[in-house]
Order: C-alpha cells, then sequence, then structure tokens
DNA sequence: ACCAATGATGGGTGCACACCTATGAAATTG
DNA sequence: CAATTTCATAGGTGTGCACCCATCATTGGT
C-alpha cells in the first residue's frame, strides 16, 4: 500500500515527514529519562555558551519565558542544573550546568546519533554529510 | 544569539526542526480553509489511487481508523469528499473524492509549493532536487 | 523618590495528534 | 445457523507544544 505521490513529490511533505520520525525518535529516548526535547536544548545551550539568565536561554532557543521556567524547574529537580540568583542583577536567575546535566548531555547526544544511524541508514556517509550541509543551509534559527 | 552548536551539530536536530518549519508552513495554509495535514493526505490518496474503503485510508496513511472517520466527515461536510455503501460489502463505505475536492487539492499543491520556496530559498534547483532525493530514500511510508 | 521597564514565576488555555474502548451492522467461518 | 471477525462510528483520554496574562521583585531613568 503506497504513499500517494502526489504528497512524495513535495519536498515539504518529505521534510515533515521525516522530521517528524527524527523527531519522534528522539523524544521517545529522551523520554526514558524523564525529559523531553526543550530539555536537551537547554543542556546544549549552556554546555556551548556557559550559564545563561534564564530570560537569555528563553531568546537563544526561542521558547517563551514561561516555558524555560518549567524547563529549568524540571533540570534542576533531577539534578542536571542549578539556579542562582544573579549578584549585579537580583531579578536575573543564572542557570548552570552541573557535571551531571554534563554527563547526561554527553549521553543524550550518543542517542541522537543513534536516531540518526536508523533514519538516515540509506545513506552513505558522503550522502549524509550533503543532507547535513543542506539542511544547514535551510535552517535559520 | 546562536544556537547551541551542540545541537547544529545533529542532524536529528536539523531534521526535526526545519520538518517543523516545513509543517507549520503547510499547516498554516491548510487551515485557512479549514483543514489540516490530514485532510490533505486523505484527498491525495483518493486523486491517486481512486476511491479507497476508509480501512483502506486507514492502512495506506497509518492513521487511526476511528480518526478516518473524523477527518472524512470534515471532508464530507466541505463538499471535498463523498461517501457511499459499497453494494458488493456493505461494511464497507467508499469514498470518493468530488470535482471540488480535486480543485482543492489542486490548490494545496500549489501552497505546498509557495511554502517550499520559502523554506529552500536558500538553495538552487540543482540542490532542491538532491534534497528530495535523499529525504525520498530516507522516507519509509 | 517615583515611575517605567525588566526578569522570573504561576496559572491557565487551546490545538494537533495519537491512541483506546465500546457499540452496532454486516460478512465470513465452521 | 451460531460464533467470530471485519468495518465504521461515537466518544473519550493523554501528551507535547505554543501562547497568554497577572503578579511580584528588582532595577534604571528622570
Amino acid at each position: 500500500m503506497e504513499t500517494p505521490p502526489t504528497l512524495t513529490a513535495l519536498t515539504t511533505y518529505l521534510l515533515s515527514r521525516v522530521g517528524k520520525a527524527a523527531r519522534a525518535g528522539l523524544a521517545e529516548r529522551l523520554a526514558a529519562g524523564g525529559l523531553r526535547l526543550w530539555h536537551m536544548a537547554v543542556l546544549a545551550a549552556l554546555a556551548d555558551f556557559g550559564p545563561h539568565a534564564q530570560r537569555d536561554l528563553s531568546a537563544r532557543l526561542g521558547i517563551d519565558p514561561s516555558d524555560v521556567v518549567k524547563v529549568v524547574d524540571e533540570l534542576v529537580a533531577a539534578g542536571h542544573a542549578e539556579r542562582a540568583r544573579d549578584p549585579a542583577d537580583r531579578r536575573r536567575v543564572r542557570v548552570t550546568l552541573t557535571p551531571a546535566g554534563r554527563t547526561a548531555l554527553a549521553g543524550l547526544n550518543a542517542q541522537a546519533a543513534e536516531v540518526q544511524d536508523v533514519i538516515l541508514a540509506p545513506l552513505d556517509a558522503r550522502e549524509r554529510a550533503q543532507l547535513h550541509d543542506l539542511l544547514r543551509r535551510c535552517f535559520t534559527g
């Protein structure tokens, strides 16, 4: 039972479908550790750019400030991040990655690589690099 | 404010993000006509393969049978499809595309192309074809 | 000293999607 | 013909995501 050619002819459709598979695969692994996609994004931001005020996490990741609060709540509860009021501006809350958080992120990265291997299975290394490059150029973030 | 390299290094992440943009763009256009993504998928299936029993739509598109009912309900209400009991097996309901439905699908296709143009703007024609091919090979549907 | 802007937080809403169960009608099997 | 299976349908659940508003503390500008 084939998928309608009218749909597979649309790059939009393929992007949406393959993207959804990627998303779902990643989300499934994250869920095993009680996390969702935004948790990983926040951990990555903290690892790559150091401690952030929550407002900065919001701006960097394009997530609503009030949602940042909840995500950070959960990361703190899991021991992956720490909150501390910024002494220079006591409105701000400085969010820091804990060693446990860094370890967790490494694990998540490995799992993301596994998901990638499954989804990109039909492609060889050269093609994967090509796909990555094309997507990176379309990614406006 | 950059996106964390830890994330952009993951093809999984890019797929998820760009795919989401594609999905959102398409969904937005569809919503203007009161439709959602599944409606378009059903219209495409009917256009490409002719009338289906609802069960067959379910199997072809990988959507829950009870959800097919609702989607077809709405397509019928919009005049895009018709229901008729199959005389050969009166349990089955044969869903047919109406001329209006075919016209609507053509419009949706044009809108999908527009979305595509926006999302793939950074790529030239050759690269778009390349991307399409790579995605098509990863698409297991 | 006052007022406006900023940052964090809590609480709540709405939507799309996936999924599940029960029921009834019709067909198939033994 | 009785029992089982298939199909359509109604109705409901849960989840993730995006978004919005009100409140409170703090800060900076005038």
